[in-house]
DNA sequence: GTCTTAAACTAACGTTTGTTAGTTTGTTAA
DNA sequence: TTAACAAACTAACAAACGTTAGTTTAAGAC
């Protein structure tokens, strides 16, 4: 916690990395390289390869636990939770894409942290199966299985990271507009 | 291509652990404990590790390419040519649960077959991309960029592997059927 | 000029990695 | 009975792994 700026560079290009080919494929050499300096100057600034992914992991998932946690308390409708929820997203997307890309692969890879990181997991899935159950309640959403509403935005959402970096021309605003009109109403006509 | 039934066996079991851990995280000594061998047996049925990840990779990306190939000649609607290619990823990630972590997640660890692999996958989302444009000009789909909507559907569809095993009840036709009602109308009511 | 400190270094460690070579075992066919 | 073969084995390899220990360097404070 409380990362030096040091710490933090590494921990940047560390994701960078984790990014394109994955937690176990990145050595400390790797990081090292990309930092230039040698690898066994990293132990200056971190403890070991495991405090680097369990730092952008465990910080990126208690954003988003933070982030719904707000939405879901707001006196509003459900469709404005949901679209709340989705420019919650494309907001830290947008500003950790490295990380992202860490939260949705590498988690399996935690330690002492990994059950931490499963119940924040859990938490956040359910308040967010919860509004869309509120929605179906009060007439907002159709009353379709709501594990399956679910599961096809939660997609869309983790996998931005992805996509955010090949479209750097949308603004962030306009892509949440958007993709609330996709995932909320559909594409047929 | 066409493995003897014992390295079928390897490649099989060899994917399951892939898909709990990721590629670079499977040693070969796991892969040999798991079928009760040991390492150096491997080799008598495959060539390398690398070898085991191109033949699950490639496969499944074949599969793709021939399933959407057929379909987007059917004289056919746009929205049904969109239920036949949601219904062609609920069918081949039924079947192949743990192959489509690796084609989802270790693709960039192919060495001899990455730049095929890439054609592939540059061409299937040519062709989806194609369909939903087509559906736009005769207006069978709302006119919203529609690389948006190709990466909303896509992304659901790649993570079905994550969400089907948690959902053994529902029969392949049924989640098909509701993932078609939420990708293409939407949950707003 | 000396002290302190952050941050780099060199060198090495014990392990684990993918892989090869050569050998043994057990089954089937002649 | 023997020959052939698939499929396992033991033993070892060089390279790469994360990490530790101890040392050097450069800058700012007293």
């Amino acid at each position: 916690m409380n990362p030096t700026p040091r710490k933090l560079e590494i921990i940047t290009i560390a994701s960078a990395l984790f990014k394109d080919r994955g937690f176990s494929a990145v050595t400390m050499r790797d990081i090292a390289k990309a930092m230039g300096i040698k690898a066994a100057s990293l132990y200056n600034h971190i403890k070991n390869k495991e405090e680097i992914l369990t730092f952008i992991i465990i910080s990126l998932a208690e954003e988003f636990i933070n982030g719904i946690d707000e939405i879901k308390e707001e006196n509003n409708t459900c469709i404005d939770k949901l679209k709340k929820i989705i420019a919650l997203h494309v907001d830290i997307a947008t500003r950790n894409t490295n990380g992202m890309a860490s939260l949705n692969n590498d988690w399996m890879h935690l330690k002492d942290q990994l059950d931490y990181y499963l119940t924040l997991r859990v938490n956040y899935q359910d308040t967010f199966r919860t509004i869309i159950n509120e929605g179906i309640k009060k007439n907002e959403i159709k009353s379709i299985n709501s594990d399956i509403m679910l599961f096809s935005i939660l997609s869309t959402l983790r996998s931005l990271y992805i996509w955010i970096p090949q479209k750097e021309d949308m603004n962030s605003s306009l892509l949440a507009t958007n993709l609330s009109e996709v995932l909320l109403k559909g594409i047929n006509k």
